[in-house]
DNA sequence: TGCAAAATAGAACGATCGTTCTTTTTTGTG
DNA sequence: CACAAAAAAGAACGATCGTTCTATTTTGCA
């Protein structure tokens, strides 16, 4: 089950150079069945996920869906993959061409929440998924904690440029202040979905404000700041293609 | 589904005085199939709370776990009503013997930490169970959603207490603390179950004390405090037999 | 001890799941 | 257009689920 992969089947991106044909139809369909499962997914969660449910969603069969990954866990993993690309691109970069510092920050928290619990149908599989999958192994749960330590990273990357700007204090905790953080995000997912709690984005919002409040004051003053105190993204080169925004 | 109920079977409590045997043993061996529900449930989740994994675990049929809760969403239910007496015992009533405000609070925060996240191998049932039924319906949801309220409303009357007596501030809002305190726990939870993080119990720690501290200063002050600035317990009288601690 | 009721077991049901195998349709290019 | 590969459909499998129905065992009191 963890060992050496299956010899045969399903293997994609068959190297172009090597072979005759470069048939793009196929990873057409596989995007749509990804972008179903998500919806999906966001809904009832990774592990309510079916391929029967992904099948009649997007009009096909079964075996059609299947085929495209050869396994339900494949599925599993891919939905993980597209919700990452999409938080990274809606959450972190789109935070990114924000001075860095407190404006930079409080993007992202803004981001984050309505990526969160923007609509009233459609959880965070970060979320879910850290409940539905937080007692078993396997690829899926590594899957999943791999994308959110990354995305823990780059929030707390973004609390340490705030600390060396000087808009917090250089003697907080960047993990401590980034847990909080997280509560807030959790607090407002637990109140707006399974609670109804129409109050809770203001309470997140506010929670935000004290985290910021208390940390900002008491630290030691700014550096002298080499003329870039409002300077552009960059906050660390843009990777490659895909995967990991700020990683290591 | 949600209408009257079947006309036969499984009904519990056959009211001593009108009929003629007390059977006992069946209440016993569903107090032990609860409780290895419970257990089980705590682990995989409510929905994946399965009856024959329920059998399995207590020696017995399927069918013989069946008969004695009618339907699963019953079983999930008795899950519910079992661990909301639990908490109310262990989180709540043992809080109870603090003096009221801040060492209460505190109190309250201790055993709720405990509860959701003592064992590795043990999650809370209110923070699984809210993803799981966040956008179903029907009455295992409502059973849920009701235990939390109740909790929710405990915890909010603690904080209120606390800034009647002077020690949070009595221009701060009671349910905005509530939330941010909600935050620290479902953080700790969400990083000691499903990351793993050892530091994790002491961040939410210093958060809390990072609340109290926010919260402590800036408010009018204590009132006259008629004589009964430490005294005992007496939140409000303690209930008749069961369920609702602090309700209304 | 005897006996009815309660408690439990056993077998089977329809449904749904992930997966495999076989067949048909679609696709891209020589 | 032809033809081979890729994509999709269709049918069937074993397993597991909640549930029902019928038998068997256990229980508590007369």
């Amino acid at each position: 089950m963890t060992e050496s992969k299956k010899p045969s089947k399903v293997e994609r991106l068959p190297a172009p150079e090597a072979g005759r044909r470069v048939l793009i139809k196929g990873q057409q369909t596989k995007a749509v069945i990804i972008d179903a499962a998500l919806g999906l997914a966001s809904q009832i969660g990774l592990e309510g996920l079916s391929i029967g449910a992904v099948a009649e969603v997007t009009g096909m069969s079964k075996s059609g869906v299947f085929a495209h990954f050869g396994s339900r866990e494949e599925l599993q993993i891919s939905v993980i993959r597209e919700y990452h690309d999409r938080f990274e691109a809606e959450v972190f970069y789109a935070a990114m061409q924000k001075p860095r510092g407190v404006p930079r920050l409080q993007a992202l928290f803004d981001n984050w929440m309505v990526q969160t619990s923007a609509e009233i149908d459609s959880g965070c599989i970060y979320i879910s998924g850290a409940v539905e999958f937080d007692d078993r192994t396997g690829p899926v749960r590594d899957a999943l904690a791999s994308s959110v330590a990354t995305w823990q990273t780059a929030l707390r990357r973004a609390v340490e440029l705030a600390q060396k700007e000087g808009q917090l204090s250089r003697a907080s905790d960047a993990h401590q202040i980034a847990f909080e953080i997280h509560g807030l995000i959790l607090a407002l997912h637990y109140e707006a979905r399974f609670l109804r709690n129409p109050n809770a984005a203001d309470r997140a919002r506010q929670g935000f404000q004290h985290i910021l409040a208390r940390y900002a004051g008491l630290g030691t003053p700014p550096e002298p700041a080499p003329a870039s105190a409002a300077k552009s993204p960059k906050l660390v080169a843009v990777p490659k293609a895909r995967r990991k925004p700020a990683n290591d």
